[in-house]
DNA sequence: CGGCATTGGTAAAGCGTTTTACCAAAGGCG
DNA sequence: CGCCTTTGGTAAAACGCTTTACCAATGCCG
């Protein structure tokens, strides 16, 4: 590995003229001549300057930690798509996390969070223990962005119109006639959880019962035992709202072996969209959301926000109907 | 942020103690008392060694880059997930890197591994220029692990038994009665593919057609038109092997749109399982291959490897049949 | 009481960049 | 010829950490 020195030396002359022409500096007055023997020496030796030194000088590194709940979740994968367009942008490079992965607390990742390794931490879905761990290794000192879920009252939170969205897709059951609409919702708690809640109650109606929500985790096992717990409560219901498409899939198993025919007997609608909703056993109607907007957003809040500020941002985006095979009227 | 110096100030010790303090340095000897008090003064300003500095001095980052293809992509999502837990266990980061989003060359992340940011590199290489231009950064100097497929002849691959899992595959429907087996093969060139082709061929015979042979990239829409051309050209053809589950999804898409019946007409088998694999329209039957175990091997093998070593290593695992509803006997 | 070992530390270099402040030599002008 | 300006650079500090080599004071032994 080539140094700022050596090309110096080799050049005949100080460093910082090196380090100043590579770095284009228009303040630097020097001869044409001196700088492209440089400029060659630079290439030939393939000079590349150390991230390290130069995170340490500027106290900058470059990167950005993005700490997700389980990468191998399409959702987020799609959300990670778009975050990456972003961060190429913005000339950033991305460190990921998983949440999911045990002892994130002492990892390097916290580690390089708390050291200055990271200009700006990405939290997607915040709630679990070792979100905590992650939030507090920022302390103050980054800027955090909260993705989907906040954390208390700190940090900037960027959402998508959730609540729209939940009603857009209740509202479609509620016009093919359903009237009594379950809802297998996402993790207790979370803020687009509640505000997804708000959007089924504002067509449902305020007053409706609520032994007709079921918590899930966006796992499709979970989703099935959600899914059957709601079919034992209430045998009755001819409709489904689903908050998150992989608990949906879940439900389609539940509904299969409880020989519930779908959308005969029950119409299932989800929110967001995955490449294979369509190629599923029963072709999912879902409302979508431009996931990868959401990650283009979280980076370039990140680059933007101070560390500590707090905000709440909702991607300016309109949820669309996909319309499949899932749902129809009531056949009884 | 707290130095090392600061802490040192206010314990009225040097910087050295704290440093040898925090790091439990052996060889100190130092009094219980200043242990102690350094030690809560550390606890108490809440210090965190600036990453970057200790980079600078250490050469070592604590970081390895890990680069995909389309993050979204489930398969690789399974990979990296192995790979995060492993690197947990290693005490390194992940910097993620998708060679499908544009301009990779001299993104940061390029930046990053040729300027000693990161400790090693994991390819998952494509056959793209992108890929190139990422291999070329790490300049001989950090270890190199290649995945699935190799690189001309530099770098250590690591790979999954590809042969046998497609000999397997194609196996089962040669044991149903399939004689005109199609394959709707990977990426031409990469190793993985020239691998599996080398299974099919054991089974359908060194001298079988390669027109019963299509490429497609791992999307569906690739996958669908790839495999109407081979329907196009073998009319006769009654089972299919896939070496990509996306793919498969695609042929199952062309299937449909030529009104030809999953299995009846026509068996598909793939490799490479993914969650709701049998939640499609067809459950598919596929022989699965441990994907996170390929990625925790790479992240083993990067951070033992020397650099620019090379070698070729095959992950000892079994690929195992999942039969689902894709598959039976040919019916004419 | 002189010499030696132990205890409890310290000083300083060096990792590679960037940047600010400074400066010698040459040329131009009066 | 003396002064000023421009050209073409240079010197050195600072970022925060780690580590090697060194050392003063104290205690102990003979």
């Amino acid at each position: 590995m080539a140094t700022l020195a050596e090309i110096a030396k080799k050049a005949g002359v100080s460093s910082a003229v090196v380090s100043r022409i590579v770095n284009n500096d228009t303040s630097l007055r020097v001869s044409e001549e001196t700088r492209s023997r440089v400029k060659a020496i630079v290439r030939e030796m393939n000079y590349a300057p150390n991230v390290a030194a130069q995170s340490l000088r500027s106290s900058k590194s470059g990167t950005i930690a993005f700490v997700v709940h389980d990468v191998a979740n399409p959702v987020y994968g799609e959300i990670l798509r778009g975050a990456q367009e972003e961060a190429e942008r913005q000339n950033r490079a991305i460190l990921l996390g998983d949440a999911a992965v045990g002892g994130v607390s002492n990892s390097r990742l916290a580690q390089m969070i708390g050291g200055g390794g990271v200009d700006g931490l990405i939290l997607q879905a915040a709630g679990l223990q070792a979100d905590n761990m992650i939030f507090k290794a920022a302390d103050k000192n980054i800027p955090v962005v909260l993705l989907q879920s906040a954390f208390g009252t700190d940090g900037h939170l960027i959402q998508l119109p959730d609540t729209e969205a939940a009603r857009m897709a209740t509202q479609h059951l509620w016009d093919l006639g359903h009237r009594k609409i379950g809802c297998l919702a996402t993790t207790e708690g979370l803020t687009f959880t509640r505000d997804r809640l708000r959007g089924w109650r504002d067509v449902v109606g305020a007053d409706v019962d609520d032994s007709l929500i079921v918590f899930s985790s966006p796992l499709a096992v979970e989703g099935e035992a959600a899914a059957l717990k709601l079919f034992a409560r209430h045998p009755d219901m001819t409709a489904m709202v689903c908050f998150n498409v992989i608990a949906a899939v879940g439900a389609l198993r539940a509904a299969r072996a409880r020989g519930i025919s779908v959308p005969e007997e029950l119409s299932i609608i989800s929110i967001h969209d995955v490449k294979f909703a369509g190629d599923l056993w029963v072709p999912l109607t879902v409302v979508r959301m431009p996931l990868s907007t959401l990650g283009e957003a979280a980076i370039k809040a990140v680059c933007k926000t101070e560390p500590a500020g707090r905000m709440r941002e909702v991607v300016d985006a309109h949820p669309t109907l996909v319309l499949r095979a899932s749902t129809c009227p009531p056949q009884r």
